[in-house]
DNA sequence: GCCAACGTTGGC
DNA sequence: GCCAACGTTGGC
């Protein structure tokens, strides 16, 4: 299983949306790093939902449900989407802040490449940020 | 609101 | 194919 990272702009789609829907179409991607990640990814990988811009955190995780398909928002079919589902929120938000604080996460994908909207994470980097945002996984 | 990073476009 | 101009993203 691999992990991700995916970003949002809370003014456009919010993790509570997230919720509320169950599971999403992660469209809008136009940018070929994020859609070659895209295209990587493979159902049951899961991938922290973080708000860019005015929250600057990560507020909750998500499961790939939909493997890469094209995308419906897209005037062409060479952009791709995933549909994602919602497992639940950080029980404490992970702030850019304290990720930026975080010798060991220097080499995060989030960090070093602040405008990539789907980032990969390894196993090392989620296990150090599942920590940080004391996840607990769902019964 | 400003600015840095980065992608895209278009002239040459 | 290079590079300047411009647009967008996202942190601060």
């Amino acid at each position: 299983m691999a992990y991700w990272l995916v970003k949002s702009e809370p003014d456009a789609f919010s993790w509570d949306e997230q919720v509320a829907n169950g599971v999403e179409p992660w469209t809008g991607v136009r940018n070929h790093q994020a859609k070659k990640n895209l295209t990587a990814m493979k159902a049951g990988d899961r991938a922290f939902f973080y708000h860019s811009n005015v929250q600057r955190a990560i507020v909750g995780v998500v499961e790939v449900v939909r493997e890469g398909y094209p995308d419906p928002t897209a005037e062409t079919d060479k952009w791709v989407c995933v549909d994602v589902k919602a497992i639940a929120p950080m029980p404490t938000p992970v702030t850019l802040a304290q990720i930026k604080a975080e010798p060991t996460l220097e080499d995060l994908a989030l960090v070093r490449q602040s405008r990539l909207s789907v980032c990969p994470v390894s196993a090392e980097h989620w296990q150090i940020l599942c920590d940080m945002g004391e996840w607990q996984e769902p019964a």
